[in-house]
Parts: C-alpha cells; structure tokens; sequence
DNA sequence: CTGTTAGCGCATTCAC
DNA sequence: GTGAATGCGCTAACAG
C-alpha cells in the first residue's frame, strides 16, 4: 500500500525537502532537533526551503524513533457540568506549554464508557489524567499499572493525585451556618461513587454534629444536576429546614429555583450555600459557595503527569467559604 | 538510542506476542486488524496472549504504516463558555464511535493562540474542526489548504461548514417582542469577530426595523460574559428601552442580575431574551432564549471530516425561539 | 490460512 | 559539520 488512503493535501516528507535543499535528511532533521549541531547557514537554508515547501515534521515517525510523541489524555465524567470546562481549560494551556497534545475524553458518567476511552488512549499517550474517575479502585490501579496515570479528585493510595480538598470549605459553610442562627438544616448530596461527595457529605455531618444542628439528608440523586437540586426542594420545605447545603453550585442554583417558584425567599426565609463557585457570581441573588481551584488542579495534573520522578504524590487543594449573598439569618432566631 | 525515555511501564511489543503465542508479527497484527481472514482458533490464541502480555497495538507505528491514525483535532475559543461544552461533548461522543480521538484546543479567544494550535496539531492530525474561529478568512483557508478543516460557526466559501441559523431564532425574538407590544428595545452585542455576533446583529436589526422598533444598540464588548451582561445594565435603563436582546445567554444571565439588584423586575418592568440555550433553563425567572444545537453542529462538524467526498457543503441548523418566563408585556401599554 | 519481505517518516548512531 | 546506514512497531503486498 503505502499511500494514504485519502491523501488530505500531500504534506512533503522529510526527504523532499533534503533533496530540494541540497543536504541529507540527517541534516534536516538536525535542523529541526538540534540547529546548534550544524552551521549556522545550512540550518537557515533547510529551515527556508522547508518553510517553503510547508514541511511539517511527522509527529508520529518521529515518535516511533524517539519513544515520546508528547500526547497525554484527559478523562472527565461530563464536559457539560460546569464544574470541568476550567480545570479542563488550565489542563489544556499547560500542556501547550509543556510542549503536550491533549485529548479529551468524556465518559458520560459511565464506568463502562470510561473504560472504553482508557482503552482506546491506550498506546496512544503518554500519560492519562483521570479526573472524578467513577470506576473502582481495583481498576484504575490496573491501568495505572500499563501506563502513567494522574488522579484528580480521587484518592487512590500509591497514585499521585490532586484532591481539592473542599471538606474544609464545607466545614467552615456549616459553622457560618450555625453561627446565623440555624439549626435545622439539608444537605442535598451528588453521585455516590464520587469522592467529593463523601468528602463533602462527611465533612457536612462531622460539623453539624460538633456545632449541634439537625441535618436532613435528601436521597442521593444519581447525578448532580440543576434538576436533582429543583426535586429536592419539597423534601427541604418538609423537613422545615431553614437553610440548605448542596453538592455543588448547579444543584444549588436548582434549590434556589424551586424555592423561588414557591415564593420562599431566599436567603429570607431559607439561605442557601453551593461548591465549587463555578456558576455562583452568575445567580442572583450571587451565591454563597465554597471556592474550588479546578483549575489549578487541571494545570497540577499535567504538572504530575510529566514529572515521574514522584510516583505517589497527594496533593491538597484548600478551599474556603466564599460568603456571597444567600446566606442570612433565619426567618425567626431560635433561642 | 531506542530506548524510552523516561519508559512509564514496558509495554510488550508485536514481535514479543508473535513469539510468546508462537506465531508470526503478521498473524498478530492481523489478529487485530482483519481476524477474520484469521483461522478462529489462531485468533483466540493469539488475542489470548496478547491479553495476558497486555499488549496494546501501538497506534503510532500503525498510523505510519497505514497513513491513518484517526486522530482529530477540535479547536474552541473558550472551553468555559457554556455554548461550547455541549458541542464538544457531542464531537467527542461521535468521534469514539468512529474510533476517532479527539485533541482539544483552547484559544482563549486570541488569534494568535490559535494559530499556535495549529501548528501543534499539523501533522498530527487528520483533519481540523474550527469552531467560532477567530482567524481572517485568508489564514483559514491557507491551514485548509494543508489539511481537512471543518468549519463551525463561520462561513468562508469553499469550506465544508456547518452555521448555527440564530437569525431565525433572532428575528423570531424581536417579533415576539414586537407582539407583546414593545416598542424600545436594547441589543447587547458580542465579539465582533464572530460570525454569530453580526449575524445576530443584522437579523434583530432588520426585524426591528421591519416591525417598527426602535432598536439601541449597546457598545459592543470584547468577549461574551455576565460581565458584559451586568455593564450593560446603565445603558439599557437610561435608554428606557423594556425589553433587551442579548447575545447568548450568558449575557443575559448578567443582565438579569443587574436588573435585579436595582430592583427592576423581570420581565414586569423589563423583558429579556438570551441566546443558545445552554443556561437558560437554569435561571430563576427561567430565560426565553433561542435555541441553538451546539450538539448537533459538533456531531455533524466530526460526520464531514470524516467524508471527504464533499468539499464543500454549508450546513445550517435552523433554530427557534423558546418562549420561557422572562418576556411579558411592557408595564404600560403603549397606545 | 499463514510466513516472508519491505517500507511508512523520522532520529540516531557511526563514519567521513 | 555532514552523509550513510539502521531500526522504532506495525501493516500490506506477495508467496506458499
């Protein structure tokens, strides 16, 4: 065979261009690779006939020779959750840099989806970061053991990972809670297979027993959405809670819709607080939420991804309680 | 040299399955690619091997033997702009079921950055999705001189593209406006470098004109935002327009809480109507918008790269308007 | 049905 | 400082 099936635009090969500048394709690829290895002039002749010619070196040969093609992948559950686009964002501008391709790969909340991506990135990449991965620990330390994986959001023991860590945040929107004055409050959760929402729903319990308040857990919905936030509301109301904490800001903004479909005043009659401030200066009233730094933890990622000198890193990513609007006082001040 | 530079795992090759399942590379490789032509038994086997050795077909070497390699690349503007995410996740759902993956760009709105892009994807890629591009026509037409370009949401003659019709949608908006009996309202434009911003502009303005309005039109921002949307809020009430259209919902969404927080109220005192659909269901009142198909563009973008039998196809995807809860009747009648 | 041979485009030893 | 030869891992002709 050897011609491409469908020649997009016949793209010049590193041997067209030695034979138009005069030289052997040693010396052109040099030109590219190390110009400091040759005279200087040879370099500029190589490097003007090749730009005229529009050559591009093939990535891909040159990987084949070299063992390193510089093309990493990224797996999120849901490029749609607005939680990702930035983390994906930072991920992207730091691979640029890093000399690195991305490829992005979305699994749709989808364990067996997401398997199918890893194998069809296998071999093609140098390195997977797999972000709020929902497969089983037995899994991911399979893959990680075919090639270089970096975890964010996900604590696998003896993987390098980046947690952001929003259990202090949500710690600390328990105690501003309390410290308002309410006492019974609800905590709307995410996905069960997700870290962050036993993380956050730990953290969430922990505090509300230590500062002595009531938590009405709402049942889990299966994926965090504007929907499963707006759902929840009767459960809120029922339980006559006077404040809510949900999952992340989309669920909340959810809450704060349904409320207001039934008139209950927010943060008047019941105060509301999200995660990850993703959406939350958008909402009006502006959103009370706990900052989340995803896209530090996209640009760390690929940091990890490319240093191997560090096998199992556990990076910790802080976050705090972003007081905004929808958090006030309780309709009436308990004693 | 040979060796890996930095070797993450040993990852067995084509020849050390061939020799582990005792038979030759080409029975392994063809195993793999056409089993079929393949006694069963010797497939089994040497898929069986091939298993437990954990050998992946190293996709690099096959792409340069058979000048394909299936890989993609799609370039956006803003990752974090909510019209986007839906587009890629549809793209990249539809190019894993044609075993294509998928590189993502992120321009960040710069010309300059995506033309970096480019040159990082030529040569690794087959073909180019370019949505919202920011590129003069003469630079998109020279990088689709080089290779396949699909273009998304811009309209350059002779180039397979796929256009988002919002004008329909548009139109349909200010005569809706026009209907409830609006007489001033406001345009909120967006990049003026994007083919969706003239093209809404020109279709809200000649609708305007045709039924009569009149139309103030907003100092155009640098990129689409809430920001933009909260900036714009002044200018819209000094106009004592009652009714505003902005760009995309984004805006929109900024508008609103700018109305909001100096307590005119939507859509009692103003109206608004967004764009795209993406966030609008989300608001609290929930926005009337025009509805957009961000998806479905991505899935089709990823359908006419891979058919390169048509040069030169112009898509639209029609649109229309989605009356949601934030238009009403101005507060007083006009006669 | 299966093994043998050759070459994809490139980076890299060696020689010169 | 530069050219010739070799092989990266794989697939596709061509035999058998």
């Amino acid at each position: 065979m050897r011609a491409k099936s469908l020649p997009a635009v016949s793209v010049p090969t590193i041997s067209e261009v030695a034979a138009a500048a005069g030289v052997s394709r040693a010396t052109v690829s040099r030109a590219f690779t190390r110009p400091g290895m040759l005279n200087g002039e040879t370099v500029a002749r190589v490097l003007e006939v090749a730009g005229r010619l529009g050559y591009v070196p093939n990535q891909a040969a040159r990987g084949l020779s070299t063992g390193r093609h510089g093309r990493i992948g990224l797996i999120v559950p849901d490029v749609t959750n607005p939680f990702f686009p930035p983390l994906i964002r930072a991920a992207q501008l730091h691979a640029e840099e890093t000399d690195l391709c991305l490829f992005l790969g979305n699994s749709d909340e989808d364990a067996g989806r997401e398997e199918r991506l890893l194998a069809r990135f296998a071999g093609q990449v140098e390195g997977l970061i797999l972000v709020s991965s929902r497969l089983p620990d037995e899994r991911i330390r399979a893959h990680a053991a075919r090639q270089r994986v970096v975890l964010v959001n996900r604590d696998v023991e003896g993987l390098p990972r980046v947690l952001i860590d929003t259990a202090a945040g949500m710690a600390a929107a328990v105690s501003h809670l309390a410290d308002l004055g309410h006492r019974e409050v609800a905590w709307i959760g995410g996905p069960a297979a997700s870290w962050s929402n036993s993380q956050r729903r730990d953290a969430v319990t922990a505090e509300a027993a230590c500062r002595r308040l009531r938590l009405h857990v709402a049942p889990s919905a299966r994926r965090p959405s504007f929907e499963s936030g707006l759902d929840a509301v009767p459960f809120v109301l029922y339980a006559g809670a006077t404040a809510v904490i949900a999952f992340d800001d989309v669920t909340a903004q959810g809450v704060m819709a349904g409320l207001a479909a039934r008139g209950v005043a927010v943060p008047g009659a019941v105060s509301v607080v999200g995660c990850d401030d993703v959406t939350a200066v958008r909402t009006y009233p502006a959103l009370t939420t706990v900052s989340s730094r995803g896209d530090e933890a996209g640009r760390i990622a690929v940091e990890l991804l490319g240093d191997r000198t560090v096998p199992d890193v556990r990076r910790l990513l802080g976050t705090d309680l972003v007081v905004r609007a929808t958090t006030a006082p309780p309709p009436v001040q308990p004693a």
